[in-house]
RNA sequence: CGGGGCGUAGCGUAGCUUGGUAGCGCGCUUGGUUCGGGACCAAGAGGUCGUGAGUUCAAAUCUCACCGCCCCGACCA
């Protein structure tokens, strides 16, 4: 391609509605054009590189098996009310209507539609296992689109469904699928890691997530970097250390106007806060509840949804705390509570010489040994885990980092298939619900998180395999008849007969506005050709973020083939 | 939806407090000089100042409503 025959609008300066440095290069490179908010047209450059993604994730669902398969993005509401989730994703839909006022909605994922083919075409466990995927735009109304094409209303998305006759044959379709995403993840240049993730309103029995480190991403992950133990803070676990002390009576205190654990830390009362019990009250589907943790942690919402099996909690209002505990925040506790169930963090099991709220205000009481004086009725891990704390696996301390969630794998179980009919007859004739999987990958997204790893002062610095064009000739004289110019054609042809992709800037521009766009949209290498350096017979390889190498023009074109091999 | 910020030419912005001819840089057009890291000179084109009401002799500027965008939180690939 010659530059003046596509179209790459860089931009001098930064719109100024990007905040992180991907969504900045995306739009300075001239990769993309925003239409409206979460919504993206990709221009020439950016749909070149979105291809290069997409071919990587086909060439690797292939070699692990997966079908390639497309389903449409208008579905009937039917579907998903057979699922049970039209009303529990009810807040991602987008809906239209037909001449007819039928609804119909824009789908958000596709488990209801594989799994309603499937259910129509297999029958039989010598029919499966069976691993269908497809590269389709998906639709969510995002409560807050961000970040570009991170987070998008309309976004490309490689989905995989997998069915399978039994649980062992399953996790066997989940590796192939979770051995892949480090292929694809590794072959896009980005880095990931896997690590242990909640399952959400998706349901299933486990999960995986590939997360990219970055700075600016949405998610926290813990990992230990001696055992590798590594999960999404929502799911991460960390090991408790006991806080005992001596037993002694239950002793009542006043605490005038103490209402937080940081005030009770304080003179005169210096209580530690790791030696305090906070005492949360959730209204959990209308029901109070009470959850304590120890008075550094935090309640961890996912975990806490897992434990009560049910999304349908929120904090309780002041009013609802009063009638229930006679008391206000600041000064609540568990002690001789009855009536109100009690969840309890592990992290208090056989703590003693606690301190906690009396349940009248202006009140705490010290010396509560939580087996002598608190009901629990459920013990859980409900708490974030903070870095520091030491590792479930090891022992070791937990680092917390942020990074981009670019995959998912999901053991799902039953859920689908026997709502939606995916059921075969097994050897015996027995019917069974088959068990599925699902895998998804925001191709959108990995692209844009290749780029937020892969920059630097100049812009973006492509790995060569989703890099638009994996080399670009910059000429510094494009007069048809100048030797500088015939040979930057002479070497584009020859790298073109070669199948490499190859960009010739033929602008008439000074040279150093076609280097700041070669440099901006960050070509992995960069032959220059200028009268200085050709009067010695010389040509410049300059890699992208790397020294640049002065070679004889006649080898220029193995030397490159070199560097891409 | 809650909290915060912002809407002025394709992009980045000044002007708004204290109402009175809409300004600058980049980009764009034409001509000339330049030509190895975002050139220079000259002449141009381009604006319903987000929309609608209101106050006023007069509104980018003051008031109200609405719309849109960005950031923080709940959601997710």
């Amino acid at each position: 391609m010659r530059w003046s025959q596509t179209f790459i609008p860089t931009l001098k300066e930064v719109p100024a509605e990007a905040e992180i440095i991907s969504h900045k290069l995306l739009l300075r490179a001239g990769l993309i054009r925003k239409l409206t908010g979460g919504l993206y047209t990709f221009l020439p450059l950016g749909l070149r590189a979105l291809r290069k993604v997409e071919k990587i994730v086909r060439e690797e669902m292939d070699r692990a098996g997966a079908l390639e398969v497309l389903m449409p993005a208008l579905q009937p509401p039917e579907i998903w009310q057979k699922s049970g989730r039209y009303e529990t994703a009810q807040g991602v839909f987008f809906k239209v209507r037909d001449k007819a006022k039928k609804e119909w909605v824009l789908g958000p994922t596709h488990e209801e539609v594989i799994t309603t083919l499937v259910a129509g075409e297999l029958s039989s466990y010598r029919q499966l296992p069976r691993n269908f995927y497809q590269v389709q735009t998906k639709f969510r109304d995002e409560i807050r689109p961000r970040f570009g094409l991170m987070r998008a209303k309309e976004f490309l998305m490689k989905d995989a469904y997998s069915f399978d006759i039994s649980e062992d044959a399953a996790n066997v379709s989940y590796k192939k699928m979770y051995d892949a995403y480090a292929r694809i993840f590794t072959r896009c240049g980005l880095k990931t890691m896997a690590v242990e993730a909640d399952t959400g309103v998706i349901g299933g029995k486990f999960s995986h997530e590939y997360m990219a480190p970055a700075e600016t991403g949405e998610n926290e992950v813990a990992y230990c970097d001696a055992c590798h133990y590594a999960a999404n803070v929502e799911k991460a676990a960390s090991r408790v250390t006991l806080k005992t002390g001596t037993t002694q009576a239950l002793e009542k205190f006043a605490t005038p106007g103490v209402v937080t654990i940081e005030a009770l830390t304080k003179a005169p009362f210096n209580v530690p806060a790791d030696e305090q019990i906070k005492t949360l009250v959730f209204m959990v589907e209308g029901k109070t509840t009470l959850l304590l943790l120890r008075g550094d942690h935090q309640l961890n919402e996912a975990k806490l949804a897992g434990t009560l099996g049910t999304a349908t909690f929120r904090p309780a209002e002041a009013e609802e705390i009063y009638t229930a505990l006679k008391a206000h925040p600041g000064s609540l506790g568990a002690v001789g509570v009855k009536d109100i169930t009690v969840y309890a963090d592990e992290s208090l099991r056989g703590m003693a010489d606690a301190t906690t709220g009396a349940n009248e205000d202006g009140f705490h009481l010290r010396h509560v040994d939580v087996a002598r004086d608190i009901v629990v009725h459920t013990w859980a891990d409900l708490r974030t885990a903070a870095a520091g704390e030491p590792c479930v696996n090891c022992g070791q301390p937990l680092k917390i980092r942020r990074a981009i969630e670019v995959g998912h794998v999901f053991k799902l179980g039953t859920k689908y298939s026997e709502k939606l009919g995916a059921l075969f007859l097994d050897e015996t004739g027995k019917q069974q619900p088959a068990i599925m999987g699902c895998y998804g990958i925001g191709v959108t997204r990995t692209l844009q998180a290749v780029i937020e790893q892969c920059n630097d002062k100049d812009g973006i610095v492509w790995p060569a395999s989703v890099a638009p064009y994996t080399v670009c000739i910059t000429p510094l004289s494009v007069a048809a008849e100048s030797p500088v110019m015939q040979l930057a054609v002479k070497i584009y042809e020859e790298l073109q007969a070669k199948g490499v992709d190859v960009i010739l800037d033929d602008r008439d521009d000074r040279p150093g506005v076609k280097f700041k766009d070669a440099d901006l949209v960050g070509f992995p290498i960069r032959i220059g050709i200028g009268e200085k350096s050709l009067a010695k017979g010389e040509v410049e390889i300059k890699p992208r973020g790397g020294a640049m190498l002065l070679v004889k023009a006649e080898e220029a074109v193995s030397q490159v083939l070199g560097q891409l091999a």
